[in-house]
DNA sequence: ACATCGACTACACGCATGTGTAGTGTCCTA
DNA sequence: TAGGACACTACACATGCGTGTAGTCGATGT
């Protein structure tokens, strides 16, 4: 296997980190339950008590990874917000390039429901941009910025949570250079290209706003099955 | 708690297909690991060794509730195919429709990396849509049309994937009303206003190609990075 | 009527896991 | 130099799990 976590030379880390290391490894590549506290201890080369000694219990490791990954994401996120690099370009790309070796993790993570603050915390960055795009913008949205932040920071996301499934599509691993860069170049065309043009936005915008006047009690599929019929009249 | 599965009545429905149910909705829950055959028997109201000799194992288990979503979805597939409510309208949305109450199912399945098909279905599905929409698109795409397709179809999935981190950027529950709504119109503005100029995007695919023509090799996190760094310049 | 087969149950086995406990070495301090 | 705190290990415990086995019940076909 390659290795993915090519931190500063391991074996000079405190056994702390080196478990903590660990821990993000086997939880990203495994999944939360499948990974054992014995196999995290092994890879680390400590023993199995010691994972229990520094972090307690296996719930209370992941948060401290939770934790860490939240730390470096708020670093990052500050760095963001102050550099001078931070008035056009892409957040998305920036966000998920820094997580580098750790986005297996975090993909795991937050399709587990975990890393909640590392998920807000790239809304926010997200936020950030928007709010500069905005300004460019002809139309005024007609929903929440923080709404839109939420929603786009999920579906940039949705790569990295679904890379499985992904690669199979693209038909390359998105972890390979040659992945990598198709991957680039059809999120520029997809960012580039907008799916609804305005006007079958507006027809849908007026169904939904029909549909809410109904204030009909709908499950989520009945509504948008609903919508798909107004849509299509 | 609120019934999410209200099938014709599992009552009569044969032992089968109540362990099937019980099943989806307990892998969708809890995730495949945590789900216990003890507990899938309980809800389907059967003994734990039905649950075996009807499927035979756990993980056979797992994919058969895979392969009867792959049947509903191509069924779906075929109807959308032929069906004149074709043309037009989100193919994002009908799918995300029907699923209804197996979408927390297809979602957790789809993290852990299982329910290919079904996710090639959608993928399929989705490249139907882009056949026609590309034929009033002015410019040439510059990646192929099953790429778009699958990232496409990857970030239409976000939402479910990852509703819950979504639900709380929302503030509401995605699978009430108010949060079904509010997630359509977030969604319709996100798919109606590009994030990426025109300019903004060829500037982007020029510093790739510049990339791509070094050779390097390079990961995916460093690839990023310098796109990053070239769109600033 | 009897035999056969499949649905279905009860129960036990083996195992891996998270966790708890006792103990060892080692460094730092008074 | 005594002692205490801390990093760290070895080992045992209890539990919950997937799986295997034996057996009951009922319908069906002859």
């Amino acid at each position: 296997m390659t290795v993915t976590t090519t931190g500063p030379d391991p074996e000079d880390l405190t056994a702390r980190a080196r478990i903590r290391d660990a821990a993000m490894r086997h939880f990203g590549e495994q999944g939360f339950e499948r990974a054992t506290i014995r196999g995290i201890a092994e890879t680390a080369g400590v023993s199995s008590g010691l994972v229990r000694h520094h972090f307690g219990s296996k719930q209370a490791l992941r948060e401290a990874c939770d934790a860490y990954l939240a730390r470096m994401i708020r670093r990052l996120n500050d760095e963001v917000r102050s550099g001078e690099a931070l008035r056009k370009g892409n957040p998305v790309a920036t966000a998920q390039a820094a997580m580098g070796p750790y986005q297996r993790y975090l993909a795991r993570a937050l399709a587990e429901g975990s890393a909640e603050s590392v998920f807000d915390e790239m809304v926010e960055l997200s936020e950030q941009w928007l709010a500069d795009a905005d300004e460019t913008r002809p139309d005024v949205p007609d929903v929440d910025r923080k709404a839109r932040a939420t929603v786009g920071t999920a579906m940039a996301l949705a790569v990295a949570v679904l890379h499985t499934h992904v690669s199979r599509g693209l038909g390359v691993d998105l972890y390979s250079p040659e992945g990598d860069l198709l991957l680039a170049r059809t999120l520029i065309d997809i960012y580039s290209h907008p799916m609804l043009s305005i006007e079958d936005a507006a027809e849908v915008r007026a169904a939904l706003d029909r549909i809410q006047a109904e204030q009909t009690k709908t499950d989520r599929g009945a509504t948008l099955r609903r919508l798909e019929e107004h849509h299509h009249d």
